[in-house]
Parts: structure tokens; C-alpha cells; sequence
DNA sequence: TTCAGTAATTTGAACGATAAAATGGAACGA
DNA sequence: TCGTTCCATTTTATCGTTCAAATTACTGAA
């Protein structure tokens, strides 16, 4: 039996110097060895119940807790997951700050936890993942924001560093991500709007030219083509995210001779912008003309009496996330899986 | 000289069979000892110019990182701060996402990385700071939303875990924080609106009960006060973050025989239900009457063509936030510190 | 030339845990 | 009675780093 110790400090109960109990510790206090203290912690099937729970006991007793950097560094993990929190760029970005929240949620239920940290430009944040699983710091890697040419997926299988993304890459690469089907989104919207009798219509996207922009662009023109509504009556903006050009741009299309009335956009935001114009022109919301957003945001709710929106199911994309990086990191044998969710469309007022 | 290793591969360059290179290659490959290499990394200062040359080009050449979670269980201490994420609750929480990135920015600079976790109680909440920092997952927590009977100054001190806040807690535990001064905030604004010629005034408030609402209306009744503005002239409603329910209310006020001409509010999303109930009525803001929100969230931008609102200087908050916990965890004798900040009135259309 | 004093480097131990192998007993069938 | 199997537990080795102490190398003065 082992009866030696390293930390012991002779005394029973939470220790009144602050040092903190180790495994030897509750293995002195308990009359076992201390791999015995481990098997409770992390094989109890390996102990007998009478043991494990004369273990348990001496763990409460002393206030015991696994030291997370001696167990990561015996076992090579770490049960963390890196995320680059996205810039603000004076953006509202809701959708990625709920993102956020629910991916934390999600880890949390598989024992893993979120660490944070910032970069500029597309080279830093992949060479700031190489270096923290290099530092063994991290485990994996979410990344959300993926684009067509998006270099993340091959360096990081090139580096070994697992992941798993919000968002398609459209590459050859064959990799583990759940997406939401923003050309189904628009889709649903197009034909609620063409159910409601609207004729004219104006797609509001943004200049950057993201695949997730294009896809939903996408299924707003092959929606209005499919019901036979002649091209010339979608009116597409590309939107610059700065409130003036917006409002110009929004109010010159308004200014046509046979202005569309059903308006569908990239986001919320977008979508207050042609609200506020609207009404600054007495055109009634929901009457004459109608307004659909996108994400639903917390301000959807409040903005026109309402907004009607397309939801992102952002609890299941996390789940989802979380499990196909389980996966991943549990059974090497796991093949990639790529999950595309429906968003929901959430009428209000607007639309 | 040391010349054994335990992992070495043998091979120059980056091991091609994925094993990470440690110390000890680089210390071989170098021809010196562990701890020189040791000494490179750490106390430069110690060893000759050209013995680091000699180290760092074979630190370069294997590609050598050095490994937190031993270093994190030899020194006793992760480099790590722990962070609640806030629970969503629908609400528009704009600064708070701002002050996340700028955090973990902020901490960036001064070596330290975020860790992020949800709870939903308060007791959970200290709870898993004990947890973590009992771990030595974590060296330090931040949090923000402080309260007037707040436990976790109190209950961290017990636990012996580092900790700075994001606003005061009013209690009597002396401990470092930041804030922003509300209420000489709501003072600028309402001093703003007077010399515009406002004499009838509303604030919207929330309805729970925070410290923060207190004081920011606090500055708004002193101001009036010493401005000669009768108690009548200013009207308190307390809106619940419900949006018909708050438009409701808003509209109430405006149906009264003498309405307020100037609104400041808690919050933008506030500012425009305000805004909306007003453009409603086609009274022309900007001109016949102002509206002042607080945070200048993106939506601030684009609201009613450009809000007026009070901006917390987030990214000075952050920096001495991440003074003040840098102080506290290298020189134990730094004493508590507290920083009120002044806020910045944002002038836009609206008022 | 020697020696003290300092600079540079190395050695040995420790941080706190888990993996893998070894040990001791009980149960069992031959 | 003996060997075998199985279970519970212990022993030994190791993860990769830094600390503290010991050793060696260098410098300059006597």
C-alpha cells in the first residue's frame, strides 16, 4: 500500500493553506494507491462500488479536482475548442454572436470548452490554429464564415489540426460541416410573397460576394422564373452596409415607374432600411407592399410592428456541429459529414 | 552535453510521422541542454547571443512549439481567463458582444486567452469559476453585469480566484473593476436636449431593477432638476422588452394632452419603438422631436437615419480591464483598483 | 600563474496526472 | 492439490516542461 505523498499536508478537509489537494492526497486519505483515485474518475467499472465510494468520500472530503493541465499533458488532450471571434466591423452580426452562445452550450454537453481568440487576416487565424494545437492547447477548431475559395479545410487537414465548420466550403475537400439552406430560405419566401399576390419583386444583397449571398440570390431567381414571373421584375441592389448609400439606393428603386412591392433581403438590417423608406413614403407595411428579413434577429421583432424573417435553426446547427466533432475526435474511423438544415420562415407584420 | 532524448525521431526537419518535436529535439538538435533551450524561450538574458541564435534556428528547423499543458503544470498557472457568455433572452446585446471581442482582444495583448462557458444561475455561475480555477483550467475570471447585492466579488475573494469586473458592484469589498459613468451619460444627453430647447422630457427604463438603470436615471432627474424643469415634465416608463407591450406604452405617453418632446432611453432598441410610435404619428424627429438612445449599437446608424446615443467607450474599458488583471496576477501587492469612464454622446438626426 | 567572481550551462528533481504492466487473491474445474 | 482464469488493485514508467542547485567556463585582478 501506498503511503507516501508528495503535497500531503497531514490534515483532513479543504486545506486552510490554499494548496490544493492532489491525487496522492485522497489516496493517503483513502488508503488506496493513486491510480486506484484515477480508475474511480475515470474507469469506475475497473473498482469495486465499496472502494469507488470510500474514494468518493475522501475526493469530497478534501475538495479534491483533477488538475486539467497534468491530465492534458499524460493524455495529449485537451477538450477544448478554438474560435475566432469574428471582427465587428461595425456589423450587426447577430446570428454569429447567437452562434456563439449555442456552440458554447452544445461543447459544454460533450465535456468541451470554447477558447477564444482574434485575427485580422485569413493567414493569422489559420496560423493561430496550427500554433495552439501545436502548443497542444487546443484539440479542434470551428471555424463559421466559409467562402467558395476558402483555404481552411485543406491547411488544416494539411497541419492535422481536426475541425469542423458552419458553412459549406463548395471544395473538393471532403470535411465534416452542417450548413443551412439559404437557397431553400429564400425559396420559401419568394412563394409565400407570390401566395400573398405580390408581382414585382427586389432582392437585397450585399456587394461582398459570398457563396452564401449567391446561393440565396439563387433561390430567389429560380423561385420567380419557376412561377413565371418575367426577369425584368426582380430588382436586384447590392447593398454596401453604410445606412446612407443604402437608403439611396433603396429609395431609387422605389422611384421606378412600376416599383416592386415585395422586397426580400440578406438581412434584418437591410430589411429596416427599406422599412424606414416605406413609411417615410406613407406606403403601408403589409398592405401595399411587403418586407422579408433575414436571421431574425432580435430587432425583427420590434422593427415595423414586426418583420417577417427567415429563421436559422442556430440549436440544431450546433448540435449537429458538436456531434460530427465528437466524432471526429473520438472514432478515427469516422467518415466527413456534411448536414444542410432548413431555415424557417417567421411571418410577422411585414410580410 | 546531454546527447539521449525520449522522443527523438532521428530525423532533421519536421517529423513527417506527425509527432509534435519537444525541448528535448530541439535541445538535441542544438547541441545544448534542455534547459538552455528552456532558458532561449524564457530568460533570454541568460544565455550567450550566439547560443540563442544557434537554438532558435533548431527550434525554426523541427518546427518547435512548446507544449502549454506541461508548462501550464510546472508553473502552476494557464495564462487562461474564464468568461461567462451571457444568456441570450432575445435581447439585443449589442455591447456586450462588443466587449467579448475587444476582451479577448485586450487579453491577447498581454499573453492571456478566453475561455468561455454558459450558466444559467448565479450560484452556477461561481460555481464553475471554482471549478475551473480549482482545475487550474483558468488563472483569473471577468465578468460584467454587475449588480447591487452582487455575490461573486465576495464569493471569488473566498475562493481565492483573480477576478476584475466590468462595472462596480457597489458593495463593500474593495476589488478592481471598470465601469461607465451612466449617469453622467443621461446628464450630457439630457443637457443636450435642453439646449435644443426640449422642456417636456420622457425616460424609458426597464423594468428590472438594475443598478445600471438607476444611475443613468439618476442623471437624467438630476439634470432636470437643476435645469428648473418641473417633476411633471418628466415622464418614467418602464418598458418590459416586449415589443407590442412597449409600444403600448409609448403610446400612451404620446396621447396625453401635453406629450414629451425628447425621449432617452436605456437602450436603442428602446430608442426605436420610440422612434417607430413617432413616425407612426408623422411627427417629424430631428425636428419636432428628439430621441436619444444608449450603447450606439449598429442599428443606431441606420435608425430613424441616424440615432442619437450614448457610447460606452468599450475598447478603453477593455484595456484597463486587462491593466488591472495583469496587475493583480503579477505583483500581489498591487492594490484594488476602480475606473469610472465617461461616456460619449453620439449626435446624429434624431436629436 | 592563480584565484575569486561572475556568466553560461547542465543536472536532478518536481509539477500531477494516466497508461501499461505487474501483483495478489478468490473462484473454479480437473 | 494444483494450475488457470479473472478481478481488483498496485507498481512502474512517462507525458514535456521549468525550478533550484550544481557544475563548468570565462574574465580580470593580484
Amino acid at each position: 500500500m501506498l503511503l507516501e505523498t508528495k503535497n500531503s499536508t497531514g490534515l483532513l478537509g479543504v486545506s486552510p493553506t490554499g494548496i490544493a489537494p492532489t491525487i496522492d492526497d485522497v489516496a493517503l486519505h483513502a488508503s488506496v494507491s493513486r491510480q486506484t483515485v484515477s480508475n474511480v474518475l475515470n474507469a469506475p467499472d475497473r473498482v469495486r462500488p465499496e472502494t469507488i465510494q470510500r474514494v468518493r468520500l475522501s475526493i469530497d472530503t478534501l475538495g479534491y479536482r483533477v488538475n486539467r493541465n497534468a491530465r492534458n499533458l499524460r493524455t495529449g488532450t485537451s477538450k477544448v475548442v478554438a474560435y475566432r471571434i469574428p471582427p465587428l466591423a461595425g456589423r450587426l452580426n447577430s446570428v454569429m454572436d447567437t452562434f456563439l452562445h449555442e456552440m458554447t452550450e452544445a461543447l459544454e454537453l460533450i465535456g468541451y470548452h470554447v477558447l477564444l481568440f482574434t485575427s485580422d487576416s485569413a493567414t493569422g487565424e489559420i496560423d493561430t490554429y496550427r500554433e495552439l494545437a501545436a502548443q497542444s492547447a487546443i484539440d479542434a477548431v470551428i471555424f463559421a464564415g466559409t467562402e467558395r475559395q476558402d483555404q481552411r479545410p485543406e491547411r488544416l487537414v494539411a497541419s492535422r489540426v481536426p475541425f469542423v465548420s458552419f458553412g459549406r466550403t463548395w471544395g473538393s475537400l471532403n470535411h465534416s460541416w452542417v450548413d443551412v439552406d439559404g437557397r431553400a430560405g429564400t425559396r420559401t419566401a419568394i412563394n409565400h410573397l407570390l401566395a400573398s399576390g405580390h408581382r414585382r419583386f427586389a432582392w437585397l444583397g450585399s456587394t461582398t460576394g459570398s457563396v452564401v449571398k449567391d446561393e440565396r440570390e439563387l433561390g430567389v431567381r429560380e423561385t420567380l422564373q419557376a412561377a413565371g414571373v418575367p426577369a425584368a421584375d426582380l430588382h436586384v441592389l447590392n447593398l454596401v452596409d453604410e445606412p446612407n448609400t443604402d437608403r439611396r439606393l433603396v429609395s431609387a428603386v422605389l422611384d421606378l415607374p412600376n416599383p416592386p412591392t415585395a422586397f426580400v433581403s440578406m438581412s434584418d438590417l437591410q430589411a429596416l432600411t427599406v422599412l424606414s423608406e416605406l413609411d417615410s413614403r406613407s406606403i403601408v407595411v403589409g398592405r401595399d407592399a411587403a418586407v422579408v428579413g433575414f436571421d431574425d434577429s432580435p430587432i425583427a421583432a420590434y422593427a415595423g410592428g414586426g418583420l417577417t424573417t427567415i429563421r436559422q435553426p442556430i440549436t440544431t446547427v450546433t448540435r449537429e456541429l458538436a456531434r460530427l466533432l465528437k466524432n471526429q475526435l473520438t472514432d478515427p474511423s469516422s467518415k466527413p459529414e456534411g448536414v444542410l438544415l432548413e431555415p424557417e420562415l417567421i411571418v410577422r407584420r411585414t410580410g
